[in-house]
DNA sequence: CCTTAGGTTGAATCCGCTT
DNA sequence: CAAGCGGATTCAACCTAAG
């Protein structure tokens, strides 16, 4: 394939993303954003504990036959993407456990220099049906500049402002892509398995590239990158092999109107309320398992147990669920019910949630 | 160096790492926790706005030549680190993005086999001074069984009720070691470049040992797993090369007092209950032969046949099978699934289990 | 028009003992 | 050792239908 002298800008490619990459100028693009196979190894079938299937992402592109193939895949096109990149460009990587340790080190070993891992932490993760391991509620996003001393583009003052006039922590808090932003096809199933919110892209876009700039996207799919890009006045190259994702992006992109939707800033900005479980008091040594709690007038006796539940006699469950129990009431607030001797006082427990929460909020 | 025969339970060996794992008899460690050195690339010293220096992780042992000495270290002490672990023990190692990929690569290609990335938040990161980068407000832990087969051990109940019975995530919002938890040595300093929090370690622990587990940390420092493992009441091994760090955290430990009832530190699980066929509710006489049975929306039927099957219409079978056949499901929890009458409500049959199950325990 | 109840779904390396 | 089978296991968000 020859070198293109003028760059496919706002056009989805068809065909091999690396070959397509190769086709393209050197040194032409200032942001790469890539979603890549994440080389699942799934078993059997998964179900609900109501007996549903789970849709699992079992596509032929998603299958490799060995991390030395997935090794060899990712060295040739994140090779390919960075001969592309111009030297003050950046590249986004998006991936989970699965994959993202092998991402990590091919984009070493190529040179690019890694300015952060961003975690994404889903609001609305799938459960861990089982109850095997923790529940899977992240993904992992590597940010690299092409090499150690390179002059990439970082909106400092834009991801402070958005972010309430505090730096812009690693970690982002985002909802995945559900509801009506998710993309369907002809039958109502979803066009792709694994469409990324457009709230990610909007603050990898605006984090790391200005209006004018082209993002490029080598695995497209439905085109996320590409609408984003559109909606903040960057120009976007989409890289993708199949017809399906192509037609679904293609429609996409054309419905939207350059401008800015104002609800992806406001939407993902909302802060968590703190929510401090018991168990936390137990972690930060506030509390020793074993410490006997009372009520106020040490009428009622609890001990403290290491999971962060009570034990009173043949019982035992959340502060609140002995609280109540004990007193024979019908429910309890536990934090404000229950005290621990300190200094010959009974000192109510909620203190020391209020002694956490101000250690959280500084 | 010779094999010890039995093992240094709660003690500290000096010396380097690879050669004291060595030295243990293999398959004889439950759990391991690893906080590996970092490889922090760090060019010049970095200075806060006010031109205060930072004081950088810069000691002798964190400096690595390239990324292939790096891997040859980690790959060195994982396959040392997995002669001495049980089948069906656990590792976790926490790092950066400096070295974690590396780290996780070199877990996959030893075959181990990853559990889940956790992600620990800090409350209180060190900001980014220049405005460059995102605030680097994470590290990541890697936890792994030993192989793809191995029955580890998770304590899920315990983890959920810790976290006000819902499932842990993977993803953890716990502050850095500062304050009265930090370590000082006699001039004033932090004992430790990079001491991890208890509260850490106490999720870890707790999570993914039992009580007179051993827990083994090959990189000691000043023993923070080792301090939470005996107030968890779990056996430690620490090895660790610097005089200093042993130092303090001998006296550290020594003044820890060990817990308390084991029964507060489990959480005991619906898995491990004794089985009771369903048989032995008609043999109790909680249930009668004869009885319909519904689910708890009366949609679907069965009559308790005296043999502790059931019947519906042309079918016969354990109460998981007709349920899963009413329902035309795969499977069945027939002991959640199916309800009968009580004065007026659907009780669930579980509730007569649980029933059996008290009175046994008596 | 509203509220509420019920159903569906999401990048998932998701069981273990007995025969 | 493979097959059989008992039985343990879910959270947030969105959608639709019913009231």
């Amino acid at each position: 394939m020859k070198t293109l002298q003028t760059l496919p800008l706002n056009q989805i490619l068809q065909g091999d993303c690396i070959e397509m990459m190769n086709s393209l100028p050197e040194k032409s693009v200032d942001l790469i954003f890539a979603d890549p196979p994440y080389n699942l190894q799934l078993g059997g079938d998964l179900h609900r504990p109501n007996n549903t299937k789970v849709d699992a992402c079992d596509d032929h592109w998603d299958q490799f036959d060995s991390f030395k193939a997935y090794d060899d895949f990712s060295k040739a096109w994140l090779k390919a993407a960075r001969r592309i990149l111009k030297d003050d460009g950046t590249i986004w990587v998006i991936g989970s456990y699965h994959n993202i340790f092998r991402v990590g080190v091919t984009l070493q070993d190529l040179g690019y220099w890694m300015l952060n891992d961003v975690i994404w932490r889903k609001t609305n993760p799938m459960p861990n049906f089982r109850g095997r391991r923790f529940t899977n509620a992240h993904e992992t996003m590597i940010w690299c500049s092409k090499s150690e001393k390179a002059k990439y583009n970082f909106n400092y003052e834009a991801m402070k402002a958005f972010n309430d006039d505090v730096q812009m922590r690693s970690d982002w808090l985002l909802p995945i892509c559900n509801g009506g932003e998710r993309l369907k096809d002809d039958a109502g199933q979803k066009a792709h398995p694994t469409q990324k919110p457009e709230s990610l892209l909007y603050r990898v876009i605006m984090a790391s590239s200005k209006p004018g700039d082209v993002v490029l996207d080598p695995f497209f799919g439905t085109g996320t990158t590409g609408a984003v890009a559109k909606k903040l006045g960057r120009n976007f190259i989409g890289l993708e092999r199949e017809t399906d994702y192509i037609k679904v992006a293609e429609k996409r992109i054309k419905a939207i109107k350059g401008t800015v939707d104002t609800s992806l800033l406001t939407t993902p900005a909302k802060r968590q309320a703190p929510r401090i479980p018991f168990g936390t008091l137990l972690e930060r040594g506030l509390l020793e398992p074993g410490t006997t709690l009372t009520d106020i007038k040490g009428r009622y006796q609890a001990k403290v147990r290491a999971d962060g539940t009570l034990s009173a006699a043949n019982f035992r469950g959340s502060i609140h669920q002995v609280g109540a129990r004990v007193q024979n009431a019908q429910a309890c607030n536990g934090w404000t019910f229950w005290h621990m001797e300190k200094a010959g006082n009974r000192v109510c427990i909620d203190e020391l949630r209020e002694q956490v929460r101000a250690e959280m909020a500084s």
